[in-house]
DNA sequence: CTTCGCCCCCTCCATTTGGGGGATCTATAG
DNA sequence: CTATAGATCCCCCAAATGGAGGGGGCGAAG
């Protein structure tokens, strides 16, 4: 029962089971990889993580709930030497950015993925970090600031289709304030109007459908 | 070289490389269940149709580029008895309607899909029809009127933020026009204002990101 | 301690939206 | 032919928006 040092082992962490096991297909063939767990949920992820100790991690950001980079931040500060690669479907994505703050050591979008992947893998446990060149980009284009908590609080109202007023109600401070946040929200996101802003803001995954 | 009659031969379609690997792998594991061919696109899924002949299609309705529907429909014209599966992220979504009304035999949500999958291939093949209560419930709350093409086109520079004004120059109309298309959206989309129509467009699949 | 970022509040005002109407014209379906 | 649906345009008007200022408190980080 003696661990093959150069065997690295894998968990898996999204919420579709399809594509887990399109991840548990690829790396399987590879001698040199194995699947040792799989998550579907931020939770059960750091779970697994605990219990399996895998040599890289396969992490879709956009979970359901609440977590994702949560659950990545949450991992690091357990274990600093653990080795994530991030997953999305989507690019312009200032979950990147938070993603690699929190310790991502590669990024991948799902819709690349074959050679890459592997690569990726490979590199990542050899101790590399893999950022691809166009989210490199996205970095420099977009060092923007993120959005305040509060801020976000108001662009999912706005898109949820709230007035100002409704929006200063249902967070219970005043339209004004509402106001001075839409024209932070604005400027950050450099949109044109509040319908701008939520198409940016789902695009850069600040708020979700 | 006999073809066994009871083999279902099954097409995939789908953008994402390892989701395709993960119906390969399961459908693979099945004895009655063989994967003839994959296609990244609206125009491949056609091309492999009419050489692979599949008695089932797998097909992803959010294609990049224009189609998915498209294709469906293109493909439920030249081959009427084509049974095809749509498979789709989001489930609110007005395509599932354009894609029963384009023949679709069966509808899934990738999120839940395993036994699901295989049990809807098989009955599908089988002749019958499978649309979750899920979706027919949808069906049922939005009977809505589709948007007509030109106030998707309007629809689609709303979320790109522009204004009326810019609408109007960009799609060479009069600032009235848009307006009464403006007024037409909010009215079918049930939506409180142009930012709320972004976000219902988005989750029903009208506009993409 | 002092600065800075976040959060809250305010006023004034031009411009834009959105909600009522209604009116042509064209193409297509029944 | 007639009806229907889509695309185009028009008016009016109340309400909301967004851009420009301003101020103040509070907590964390320097």
């Amino acid at each position: 029962m003696s661990i093959d040092p150069s065997l690295i082992r894998i968990l898996t962490v999204d919420d579709h089971p399809l594509l887990r096991k399109g991840i548990a297909a690829l790396v399987n063939t590879e001698d040199d990889m194995k699947l040792v767990a799989e998550a579907s949920s931020g939770e059960e992820a750091i779970e697994k993580f605990r219990a399996c100790r895998p040599d890289v991690t396969l992490m879709d950001i956009q979970l359901p709930g609440l977590n994702g980079i949560e659950s990545l931040s949450q991992i690091q500060r357990e274990f600093p030497d653990a080795k994530v690669i991030v997953l999305t479907t989507y690019s312009g994505d200032i979950q990147v950015v938070r993603a690699i703050k929190a310790g991502a050591r590669g990024y991948l979008l799902k819709r690349q993925v074959h050679r890459e992947l592997l690569e990726t893998i490979r590199a990542v446990h050899a101790g590399q970090r893999r950022i691809p060149q166009e989210i490199a980009v996205e970095l420099v284009d977009h060092p923007r600031d993120d959005l305040t908590p509060r801020e976000i609080d108001v662009l999912r109202l706005i898109a949820g289709g709230n007035a100002n007023k409704e929006i200063a109600d249902l967070l219970s401070i005043g339209e004004a304030s509402v106001k001075s946040y839409v024209a932070n929200i604005l400027s950050k996101l450099d949109a044109k109007d509040r319908a701008h802003a939520v198409t940016i803001g789902l695009k850069r995954g600040i708020i979700e459908l």
